[in-house]
DNA sequence: AAACCGAGCAACCGCTCTAAG
DNA sequence: TCTTAGAGCGGTTGCTCGGTT
C-alpha cells in the first residue's frame, strides 16, 4: 500500500539541476516566496520538476548563505560531538546538528558525516568492539546474532559504539538517553550482552543480596530495590538503574524505552548534556572497595568490549592531529564543568555548545 | 592511455508527522 | 474524528571526478 506519489514520476525531470532550472527558482522565490505549496511551485514557473525536488533544491543549494565543502576543525568537533551525544531518536538529528553551523544543511552534515567524519572515527574499529560484545553472548555461541544486531539501525549502533570509545564506559551506562531506541526485546538482548561484558562492573554497580538464605534471589528486583540502588557504586544514579531495570526485565511499556520519562525529563538531559555522570550527595557514605584500580583494569583489558587507553589514542590520532592533544577528547565525556580553557577547545566552542545545551535543556523541559 | 576503483556529493525515495478541511 | 496533502527527515542511490594500476 502506501500513499499515492506526489506527482508523476514518467512527466518530471529527474537527475542534476541545470543553471536555467536553477535562476527559475531561485528568482521565482526570492520574488513571491514558496507560497507554502511546494507542490504547486513548478508549474507555476514552467518547471518540470517533482515539488519535492524543487524544495530540496532551494533548500539544500539555492538558499542565500549556503556554504558547501570546506568544513572547518570547529565544524568537525561539532558535529563529531552532537553526534554522539544528541539522543538520535528524541530530535531530527542531522536537523538539529544543522542548526549549529550557519550555513550548513542537514543533508550537508550527513553527506560529510557519512563519507568523511564517520570514517575517521570508525575506521578501523568496525571489527573489534561490537564483535567482542556479540561474541560475549552465550545465545549467539560466538556467532553474531543477525536478528538482534542488524535490527539494531546502523546510526544506532554508531552512536552506541562512538559513545562507548569516546566516553567513560560507566557514563554510558549512566546515560540511559543515550541508549538507542529499540523494541524491548532487542533491549534486553543489548542489555544482556552488555552486562555480561561488563559483569564485574555491574556487580560493583548492582550487588547480589547475600544468597544462600534460603529465598530465592530475584536479579530483577535486585535492580528495583531502592536499598540495592543506595550500595551501588555511587556513579549510578537511579534512573540509570529503572531504565536497566525496565530493559533487563523486558518491561513492554513503552515507558521501558522512551528515555525521557515524565518527571525526570530535565535530570536525565542533565545527565547527558552536561555532567556525564550524577555525582552522589554523599558519596563517601558508599564505599566500594579497589574500585577504581578494577575499573582502571576493565577499562584497560582487551577482554572487554573496549580498547585500552593505547589503542583509543591509535584509533583517535585524527583528534590529536586536529586538536593538537589527546587531551582535547576530554570534553567529550561531557565535562563541561570542568574544562580548561588552556586545552585544545577555545572558550568560544564550550560557550557555544553551553548555550546550545542549553537550549536543549529549556527545549525539553516543557 | 585506458580501465578500474573509491570518495564525495547531489538528488531521490519512502517513511512519518502534522495541520487543514 | 477521520482523511488527506504537504513538509520534513533519514537512508540510499547514482553520477562525477580524481587517483591508481
Amino acid at each position: 500500500m502506501g500513499r499515492a506519489p506526489c506527482c508523476d514520476k514518467n512527466s518530471v525531470k529527474r537527475g542534476p539541476w541545470s543553471p536555467e532550472e536553477d535562476s527559475k527558482l531561485k528568482a521565482y522565490i526570492d520574488h513571491f516566496g514558496t507560497g507554502g505549496n511546494w507542490i504547486a511551485l513548478p508549474q507555476k514557473i514552467g518547471l518540470k520538476r517533482c515539488g519535492k525536488s524543487c524544495r530540496l533544491r532551494w533548500l539544500n543549494y539555492l538558499r542565500p548563505n549556503i556554504k558547501h565543502g570546506g568544513f572547518s576543525e570547529e565544524e568537525d568537533n561539532i558535529i563529531c560531538s552532537l553526534y554522539i551525544n544528541i539522543d538520535s531518536h528524541l530530535m531530527n538529528s542531522w536537523s538539529v546538528i544543522a542548526a549549529q553551523l550557519p550555513g550548513r544543511t542537514d543533508n550537508d552534515v550527513k553527506n560529510y558525516w557519512n563519507t568523511r567524519l564517520k570514517k575517521k572515527l570508525l575506521g578501523r574499529r568496525k571489527q573489534s568492539s561490537f564483535s567482542r560484545i556479540s561474541s560475549t553472548n552465550p545465545d549467539s555461541n560466538g556467532v553474531e546474532d543477525s536478528s538482534s544486531s542488524q535490527a539494531l539501525s546502523n546510526s544506532a549502533l554508531e552512536r552506541l559504539q562512538l559513545h562507548m570509545q569516546l566516553q567513560n564506559p560507566i557514563s554510558f551506562f549512566n546515560s540511559p538517553t543515550l541508549w538507542p531506541k529499540l523494541h524491548p526485546f532487542q533491549e534486553k538482548k543489548l542489555l544482556q550482552s552488555l552486562n555480561e561484558s561488563f559483569s564485574p562492573l555491574m556487580q560493583y554497580a548492582f550487588p547480589s543480596p547475600q544468597q544462600g538464605d534460603g529465598q530465592k534471589v530475584d536479579t530483577s528486583r535486585q535492580l528495583v530495590d531502592s536499598d540495592t540502588r543506595q550500595q551501588g557504586h555511587p556513579k549510578f544514579s537511579n534512573s540509570s538503574v529503572v531504565g536497566l531495570e525496565n530493559s533487563m526485565n523486558g518491561i513492554t511499556s513503552p515507558d521501558s524505552y522512551i528515555p525521557f520519562r515524565s518527571g525526570d525529563h530535565a535530570m536525565d538531559l542533565t545527565v547527558v548534556s552536561r555532567a556525564g555522570v550524577v555525582e552522589p550527595s554523599d558519596a563517601a557514605a558508599q564505599p566500594v572497595p579497589n574500585f577504581q584500580s578494577e575499573f582502571e583494569n576493565f577499562l584497560n583489558s582487551k577482554t572487554y568490549g573496549f580498547a585500552s587507553q593505547e589503542d583509543k589514542i591509535g584509533e583517535f590520532g585524527c583528534f590529536k592531529e586536529m586538536n593538537g592533544s589527546w587531551d582535547g577528547m576530554n570534553w567529550r565525556s561531557n565535562d563541561f564543568e570542568t574544562k580548561d580553557s588552556s586545552n585544545s577547545w577555545d572558550s568560544a566552542s564550550v560557550l557555544q555548545f553551553e548555550g546550545m545545551f542549553q537550549d536543549y535543556e529549556l527545549g525539553y523541559n516543557v
